[in-house]
DNA sequence: ATCTGAGTTTGATCTGGATCAAATCGCGAC
DNA sequence: GTCGCGATTTGATCCAGATCAAACTCAGAT
């Protein structure tokens, strides 16, 4: 994303953050209207296309985002190129690294999104002076935890089969109410994407997926529209 | 360990958690001088040998703890026997998750420890009212997913060698001052509690162990003890 | 001193997933 | 429409690590 080296706060016409409207984010969801306000002054709504990048890995970030729409994943590089994606974000999530400057993952928009942005300095601030906020981000860090462990498992102890399964799983419950028997969605990650995610190769991934297929327990209506006849099924195989 | 089921805050001889002295755990560590009094009412100094469990994956817990000395793994089991080591704390770490009564993992002590217990309810109380407090936990627990997501790299894209020697490296960087450029440690994990940290088999791990030996990478004293010459070699090899 | 058994190492073989290679599918540009 | 090209699927083969099996080690117990 280009605000990570051009002057953001300067440039563009700020949008209250107020505009979250219905749905606010992690953020404004714990602040008072004065703290809003001021906030208003300095945030930004902003519009990214799916592949650009929010943080750069090993880069000194100036500032902080909620996830207003779309999904975010955050990855991290080896130096010769072996990738590994460490967790997807959805809105209302925060997006950025409390109390540490350098970041140690990226953050990259997984599908068109909005986020709104927010001056590092500020919101440290408000993070100092407002217990309810700082108990919000610890709360959301805390989820984040488990939601790592619990994909450590996957990594560590899963079969390919149960990888996908899990994947599939994990998309179908943040896209749908989760109350249904079925469940149709779209994949916001390509197939090299999930590798990256579930340490695999794209060629069984692929293989995986034409498998569950083959069984019925999956239809892709197209490589990224996926529909789950029965997720009660799904769940059994991610074991 | 008994404490989870016997009524641990009846029995058992209180001692004052300022014996902690020299070394704070986090918890104590933030506290005033009227609430740590108020905390030394209810909390126990405890000794918990290797192998007991502190907290059980998908019990109720009622209380947390600060690890005073010792090393403590959290482990993840599926249900087929499956077993995943997600974590490692050592002191001063907190052991516990604010906010949510039901663990979704295990906390057992890998090696002889000691450990300071505070009821649970006293301490959500105590997190509410102390901003202090929260930052402390707030700051351990994005320790502890940045070193999560650390290790998913470890687990989704290392090689059986690189597993190996990066968790000796993380093993030597906590036991010494790591300045020095040679180092030694006892590791607190068997071959086959260092299998389910890497999601291998114990004679993947040991092979491993065998190779990087045979190399002069590593000296094996005992099975348990090992001199690592050249932390830079090791620090290279894990990638 | 010898026995015992858990933990570890070593060896032989197998296999799930990686790698290498080639279609096939879509979709935007022309 | 069809050309070009990245994304995906499918096929053939390989190999890192799993599995199966057997020693070996060593700290207690007798």
């Amino acid at each position: 994303m280009d605000i990570a080296r051009s002057e953001v706060f300067e440039a563009g016409t700020p949008i209250a953050c107020r505009s979250c409207q219905a749905r606010h984010g992690v953020v404004c969801g714990a602040l008072s209207n004065a703290q809003l306000k001021e906030l208003n002054r300095h945030s930004l709504r902003r519009k990214v296309e799916a592949g650009s990048e929010i943080i750069a890995q090993g880069s000194e970030s100036s500032f902080y985002s909620n996830i207003m729409r779309g999904v975010v994943k955050l990855c991290k590089m080896m130096p010769d190129g072996r990738q590994q994606i460490v967790g997807l974000q959805f809105a209302p999530d925060f997006v950025g690294r409390p109390f540490v400057r350098e970041s140690t993952l990226s953050a990259e928009a997984a599908t068109d999104a909005e986020i709104c942005v927010f001056p590092r300095n500020l919101l440290d601030r408000m993070i100092a002076e407002t217990p309810e906020l700082q108990r919000s981000l610890h709360d959301q860090a805390l989820n984040e935890l488990d939601a790592a462990r619990e994909w450590m498992l996957t990594l560590g102890r899963r079969t390919a089969e149960e990888k996908v399964a899990s994947l599939l799983h994990l998309i179908a419950t943040h896209a749908e109410p989760q109350t249904a028997i079925s469940a149709a969605f779209d994949l916001p990650l390509s197939r090299a994407e999930i590798a990256d995610f579930l340490g695999l190769t794209i060629e069984t991934v692929s293989r995986q997926m034409t498998r569950l297929r083959k069984r019925g327990v999956i239809l892709i209506e197209n490589s990224r529209h996926i529909v789950v006849p029965d997720m009660d099924e799904l769940e059994k195989i991610s074991a």
